[in-house]
DNA sequence: ACCCTTGTTCGACTTTTGTCGAACAAGCTC
DNA sequence: GAGCTTGTTCGACAAAAGTCGAACAAGGGT
C-alpha cells in the first residue's frame, strides 16, 4: 500500500493553493497545525462523510501538504510543516493566522 | 459604472487563496507586483481570449487582490499589496517568490 | 456621424470539484 | 473465523469554474 506523497517541490503552487483553498481542508489544516502532532483520520469531524474526509485528506497528501503513515488500520496525518516553511516561507502562518474560517457572515 | 471592491476584511482567507490557484490569474498577480503600478487590462496576453481575461480580473477584484480605476475606456489594474501585506503577512511574498509558476514537467 | 479600440456581459459548453452511499480492503478482537 | 473498526475506492450526481465567440456598451479619433 504505497501513498503518493509528492517531493513539494514537484508541486505546482497553485496546486498547494488549491488544496488550501477550501473550508474543510482549511479547518483540518488549522487542526493539524495548532495540535502539532500526528492524527488519526477519523478525528476530524466536521459534519461531512468518511469519503469525502477520505477525499480531502487525499487532496491535502496529494498536493504536498501532510504525509501519512499507516498503522494497522488506522492513517496518522501530519502537517509537512518544516518543508512548507522552506518551500514557501511565510506562506503557511499567513494562512494559519488569517481572522475567522469564515468572516461573520456581513453582507 | 460601479465596481464592486470589497473590504479585504470581508473576503474569506478561502476565497483570496482560490483566485491565487490558478495559473492565469496568478502570472496576472505576479505581473502586477514585478512592475509595482498599475496597467491597463489590454497588457495581460496569455493567450486567452478577452473573454477569458475580463473574467480572471473580476474573480481578482472580487477577491479584493486588485484595485479598478476607469479611465475612459481603458481600465487599469493594481495590487492591493499594502492591504494584502497587513492583513496576511506573507502570504504575497511567500506566493510570488515561489519556484516556477509550473514545476518542469517532470513525470 | 462613423468607426475603431477597450472591456464587459451573455449564453453555451466542458472540465473540475465537492458530496454522498454503497461496496470493498485490511487489521484488530473475541 | 465472525464481526467490528478504520479508511479507501467506485459510481453517481450537482454545483462551480474555466473557456470561448458573439453581442453589447462606452469612449476616442478622424
Amino acid at each position: 500500500m504505497e501513498l503518493h506523497e509528492p517531493e513539494l517541490r514537484d508541486v505546482p503552487v497553485t496546486a498547494v493553493l488549491a488544496a488550501l483553498a477550501d473550508d474543510v481542508r482549511l479547518q483540518i489544516v488549522r487542526a493539524l497545525a495548532e495540535g502539532g502532532g500526528e492524527y488519526a483520520c477519523g478525528t476530524f469531524e466536521f459534519g461531512i462523510s468518511k469519503a469525502t474526509r477520505s477525499h480531502h485528506l487525499k487532496v491535502l497528501r496529494e498536493a504536498g501538504l501532510t504525509r501519512t503513515r499507516v498503522a494497522g488500520t488506522t492513517r496518522f496525518v501530519r502537517l509537512r510543516r518544516d518543508e512548507l516553511d522552506r518551500l514557501y516561507p511565510g506562506l503557511l502562518d499567513a494562512v494559519l493566522t488569517a481572522p475567522t474560517p469564515t468572516p461573520p457572515t456581513r453582507d
